[in-house]
DNA sequence: ATTTGAATACGAAATAATTCGTACAACTTG
DNA sequence: CAAGTTGTACGAATTATTTCGTATTCAAAT
């Protein structure tokens, strides 16, 4: 099995979320839609090397300016890190997570609705 | 407002997460609780003393054996901890948290069940 | 061609988190 | 009561993560 224990710090998930986002990015704009004013450029850059010593992505080198994409997969990431949560904060209970989620302002109406019928199509 | 930017660390975490299930608990009773086989007892004593310090537990040290006890609310930090990867992992989205979370064999029919009766009394 | 600006490389400092070693105090119990 | 056991205290080592400083390279503009 391929990407068995990937954990992105926190530092490394702010940047994949990017990448997913925009495909693929420079440094710079990497930097620039982060938007962090308490670090600086180099940080960003350090981190975006360190991202692919460790295989998450892979880089373009044929210009100066490199582009950075992503190689570990947005739904595997994710799935990693809700099933720590579940783990450590859940004590393993997928629906306590779930609901915890849900009794909070974020989810709305709608966002109910799409649940339930994602919760039907798992039937 | 009181609990305002508690943070609890992953280490941390772990031993809430006992001290909510016991109600309250000696060190030792935490450290075997845990049973990790890769840190001594006096790292899960020093982990409650700094979690002591910042004031998420309480201790009663009229015995020689202290007994500790969670101040912070099991409730209020899951809830901080699970918006926080709403913002950060999910863009916002409490829909596409939950839905990660039920995509996994993590969730048991009778689970799916639970929160389907959970969602209708949101309505 | 020289200067200037924008980029990478990368070691090392700064910070955060975990882990341990060891001193010492308080209770067994033989 | 002496010896062993179990506990706390706490500084310091270790490890992980983030941040920065500075050298260097490349390209564009003067």
């Amino acid at each position: 099995m391929n990407n068995h224990n990937i954990k992105p710090t926190e530092g490394e998930m702010e940047i994949l979320q990017v990448l997913w986002q925009k495909g693929n990015a420079t440094v710079r704009e990497v930097h620039e839609a982060l938007n962090k004013k308490d670090s600086g450029y180099t940080t960003t850059l350090k981190l975006m090397q360190i991202l692919h010593e460790k295989g998450m992505v892979e880089r373009d080198t044929n210009q100066k300016t490199h582009i950075y994409k992503a190689l570990v997969s947005q739904d595997k990431t994710e799935k990693q890190l809700v099933n720590k949560m579940i783990d450590n904060v859940f004590n393993g209970s997928a629906a306590r997570l779930v609901m915890q989620a849900l009794g909070n302002h974020s989810a709305s109406a709608d966002e109910i609705d799409e649940i339930k019928r994602y919760l039907d199509s798992l039937k």
